[in-house]
DNA sequence: ATTAGAAGCGCAAACGTTTGCGCAAAATTG
DNA sequence: CAATTTTGCGCAAACGTTTGCGCTTCTAAT
C-alpha cells in the first residue's frame, strides 16, 4: 500500500513542527524566517517521499479549491464538448482544475449540480444554464462567482457571454432570401433555451420584411430531431419548402440524412443552412453554409470575467462592472445553398 | 451574501447537538434512535435553509469523495470528447462526480494530474495514459483504484479495456488489399501511443502476407497532420500510393482536405479508409469506410471494473481478478474505397 | 424499592491543513 | 551589563464533518 504522507510524517522525520513544515512547503520560509538549514532539510525530505499535500484538507482550511465548476447540458453534443475543451484548457493554464457536471437539459440535475458545486467550495462556476428562472443561479452566485456562457436569462444580473443568436439567425435567413428561397423550414433545438428563442426571433424578423414564408418545427439539438422533422415535412413526395435552416450541426446531420432517404440533394433540390461551427461541416456533401460562433473568444471572455470577479471578491473590492456580452457570429458561405 | 449553513447553525437553530443533526441528515436516525420529533424538526429546518453539506469537510473526514478522476490526453479531440461524455454519464448514474484533467499528451501534465487526483482523495481514476512507463501509474494505483481505457502499457498489472487495434488495423488493411489496392500510405497518430503502435503492427501484418507495399508517416492525431502528410506524399503530381489509411477521423479530415486541394477524388482516384467512430463520417463526401470502436461498451466495462475494485478494497476483500480486455472493433463499409 | 436495560442524545477526537500568536534564545544596542 | 530587538520556531485553534463512546433519564422487571 502506498504511503500516505502528511505534514505530520514530515514533521516526525525532520524533527520540525508541522507548522514549520507547512510554511516551508508553501514557500513562506522567508516570511517566517525559517533557517536555510531547516528549509533544505524539509524540502529534501518532501521530495524524497513524493509528498503531495492533501488538497481536501487544504481546501477546507483555506476555503479555496483551485477548482472551477463547469456545467453543461449534454457533453455528448460536439458543440458543448468543444466549448468544454476550450474552457478546461483556459482554466488549466491559469492553474485551475475543472470539475464537470452534465445537466442533461434537466432542471433537476442542474440544481443538484449547482448545489454540489457549492458543497465543494469551488472558486467559481461557468454555466450553460438550462432552467428558465434564474432564482437558484442568483442565489448560488451570491456565494460563488458565476458566469453564464452560450445561454443566458433574459433579465438577470448574472454576467454572460453568448453568441448574438438573433443576429446570426437573421443573417442566415436573409442570406437564404437573397438567394431566392421563399418557403423556409427552420428546425429548432430546445425551444425553451434562450439561444433557440433568439434564433426563432431572428428567423421571423428576416421573414417579416419580405414575401417569403417560414415555419418552425422541432424540439431538440439532436440528429434524430433533424431527421424526423425533415421526413415529416417532405412526406408523400410533397415539397412544401425550398430551404431548410438547421439550428445546430447535429440537427443538420439529421436533415442531410433524411434528404438522402428522400432522394433530395442540396443545393439542387433545395437550400440548406446551419448553425454552429464544426470543422466537419466543410466535409459534408455538399459543404454546408453556416453561421459560425466565436467559441474560443467566448470562452476566453467568460474565463476572464469569472476571474475578475473572483479576484475582486477575494480582495474585498467592489464587483467589477457587470459584463453581459453578445458576440456577433459570422456567416460562412459554402455550397449548400 | 448567501448563507453559509453548517451543521453548527442547524444545531443552534434546533437546539440539538451537531452530532444529532449529522446523524439525522445522513439518514442514521433509526440506527441511533433519534426521536421522530427531533428528526422531523431537523429535516424541516434543513429544508428551509437549503442546507447543503460541505463535501470538502465530509471528504476529509470520511476519506471518500464520491468523485472519480478522468484523465484524457486532449479533450478537443472528438474521439476523447465522446468517450469522456460516455464515462461522465455512467459515473453520474452511479452517483459519482467527475473531475477532468487534460494531459495534452504530455507526461509532465499527466504526472501532475495524477498527483492532483491523489491529493483530492478521488475514489478512483479512469485514465488514458500518455506516459511510456507505468511506474507512476502503478504507484498511484496502489493507493487509488485505477483502470486504463483506450491505451495501455504493454506489461502492466493495471486493468485496462481497449480496442483491439492490431486486429482493427489488420482488418482495414486486408479490406484495402482485397479491393485491389497495392500501394498504401498509413498516416499515423502519436507514434509512442499503444493504439498507434498496434495499428502499425496490424497494418504491417496484413501487408506481409501479400505483394502490396505500404509506408507509415505522420505523428499526431490531428487534422493538420493528415493534411500535411497527404500533401507531402502526392506533391509534384506524383501518385506514389493508391490508398490511404488514416489512423483517426481527425487525420482523415486532413486527408480529404488535401485530396481536394490536389484535385484527387476518392474512391475514383484512390481508396481511403479510416479509424474511429464519428457519426460525421457518414456525411463526408464520399462516406468513409472505417473501423468503428465500441466506445460505449468500453466505457461501461471500464466503469464496472473500476467500481468492482473500489468495492473490494472498501470491504477489505481481495482484489477482483485482473481484467485486461481487448475489444474487437468492427469494419463499417461505405463508399470511400 | 432497587436494578437492568433501553431510549435519546451529547462530548470530543479525528481527518490534514493553515496561521495568529507567543516564547525562548541569540544578536544587537545603549 | 542590562535592555531591547531580531531570529527561529512551536502551540493550538480553526475549517465542517463523522463517529466511538458514554452520560442521563425513563421504563419495566425483579
Amino acid at each position: 500500500m502506498a504511503q500516505k504522507n502528511t505534514l505530520h510524517t514530515l514533521s516526525e522525520l525532520t524533527g520540525y513542527a508541522v507548522s514549520t513544515v507547512s510554511r516551508v512547503l508553501t514557500g513562506q520560509a522567508k516570511k517566517y524566517r525559517i533557517s536555510a538549514e531547516a528549509e533544505s532539510l524539509i524540502t529534501r525530505e518532501a521530495q524524497r517521499l513524493n509528498y503531495q499535500p492533501n488538497l481536501v484538507a487544504q481546501s477546507l482550511r483555506t476555503q479555496k479549491s483551485q477548482t472551477i465548476g463547469l456545467l453543461v447540458p449534454g457533453i455528448e453534443n460536439p458543440f458543448f464538448a468543444t466549448l468544454s475543451g476550450i474552457v478546461i484548457g483556459l482554466l488549466r493554464s491559469r492553474g485551475y482544475h475543472t470539475i464537470m457536471a452534465d445537466s442533461q437539459e434537466s432542471e433537476q440535475e442542474e440544481a443538484a449540480s449547482l448545489r454540489m458545486f457549492q458543497g465543494r467550495n469551488v472558486d467559481g462556476i461557468i454555466c450553460i444554464p438550462v432552467s428558465q428562472t434564474p432564482a437558484l443561479h442568483d442565489e448560488v452566485s451570491r456565494q460563488i462567482p458565476m458566469v453564464l456562457i452560450d445561454r443566458y436569462f433574459r433579465e438577470t444580473t448574472l454576467p454572460y457571454v453568448c453568441t448574438d443568436n438573433f443576429e446570426g439567425a437573421r443573417c442566415a435567413s436573409a442570406f437564404l432570401l437573397e438567394k431566392g428561397y421563399r418557403r423556409i423550414l427552420a428546425i429548432q433545438g430546445v425551444p425553451a433555451s434562450m439561444p433557440n428563442q433568439e434564433r426563432v426571433r431572428g428567423f421571423q424578423a428576416a421573414l417579416a420584411s419580405g414575401d417569403a414564408t417560414g415555419e418552425v418545427a422541432g424540439d431538440a439539438f439532436s440528429v434524430e430531431n433533424g431527421y424526423r422533422q425533415t421526413l415529416a415535412a417532405f412526406q408523400d413526395g410533397q415539397r412544401p419548402y425550398d430551404a431548410i435552416f438547421a439550428f445546430s450541426s447535429t440537427i443538420l446531420l439529421g436533415v442531410i440524412d433524411a434528404l438522402r432517404t428522400l432522394g433530395l440533394r442540396p443545393p439542387r433540390d433545395l437550400g440548406v443552412i446551419s448553425f454552429d461551427n464544426n470543422g466537419f461541416l466543410d466535409f459534408v456533401d455538399p459543404a454546408v453554409t453556416r453561421i459560425e460562433q466565436p467559441l474560443r473568444e467566448a470562452g476566453e471572455i467568460a474565463v476572464d470575467t469569472l476571474f475578475s470577479i473572483i479576484d475582486a471578491r477575494r480582495r474585498g473590492l467592489p464587483e467589477p462592472p457587470l459584463r453581459q456580452l453578445l458576440i456577433p457570429p459570422t456567416l460562412v458561405v459554402r455550397d449548400s445553398c
